[in-house]
DNA sequence: CACCAGGCAAGTA
DNA sequence: TACTTGCATGGT
């Protein structure tokens, strides 16, 4: 799994994801970027920022209506104004609304407290919980599954709590291993691991490991 | 025109 | 546990 890793950094380079100015904004981009184009999520993020909404008390504020209408370009808009009401619902209520103070508790606590809000699943649970939290939890998404997949490395139907397992059993825990990792399995699924072809000549790691 | 994007929940068997 | 469907905009 290290040398994976290592192979992606020396083709791609340091990718410093997350690109945000806040943890609370981590958090919003982890909703609003379920099964959608990060594009769109940065319209939705910027217009949320113009409309000063970019912290937990001033979007729990803003009437459902309006936060749909702000957040329409990262579509599904309906669904993830109603996810940030809850997320936010519970930073105010369990944190008072201080990401800072919510960063101190343990993660495993923070990994069952996320996952029982509806709306959060496995996957944005650990986007908040690695990149807004620096807690080291392995994000797993499509394209690391798909490209563990046609790595041979796994089938391709395991569960999510299985490949993460994968990653976290064999890699020091890291966060900025975890973040330079994942970060760099999108941007090699971005342009080159598309749709379902099963071969990708033009992938840089074809050669070397036989990504095909 | 079809297909996809940094998922999740609810329903069905 | 393992599928299937709805949710929706914007880019290729």
């Amino acid at each position: 799994m290290l040398h994976l890793f290592y192979l992606l950094l020396k083709h791609f380079g340091p990718q410093h994801w997350w690109p945000a100015q806040s943890p609370f904004e981590v958090m919003v981009g982890a909703v609003l970027t379920q099964n959608t184009a990060w594009k769109n999520v940065e319209q939705a993020i910027a217009n949320l920022r113009e409309a000063g909404v970019l912290d937990p008390r001033a979007l729990f504020s803003v009437s459902s209506q309006v936060l749909e209408e702000l957040i329409r370009p990262a579509g599904f808009y309906r669904v993830k104004a109603a996810r940030l009401r809850s997320l936010v619902e519970y930073i105010l209520d369990r944190y008072g609304g201080e990401v800072e103070l919510m960063a101190r508790e343990p993660g495993w606590l923070l990994r069952k407290e996320l996952l029982s809000i509806h709306g959060i699943g496995e996957e944005t649970a650990d986007s908040i919980l690695l990149y807004a939290l620096d807690k080291p939890f392995f994000v797993v998404d499509t394209y690391t599954r798909r490209i563990l997949t046609r790595q041979g490395v796994i089938k391709g139907r395991e569960p999510y709590s299985e490949i993460q397992r994968l990653f976290m059993e064999s890699l020091p825990a890291d966060v900025e291993l975890y973040k330079e990792y994942h970060a760099l399995l999108v941007e090699l699924g971005k342009r080159y691991c598309k749709t379902r072809s099963p071969l990708c000549l033009e992938c840089p790691l074809y050669l070397e490991v036989g990504c095909g």
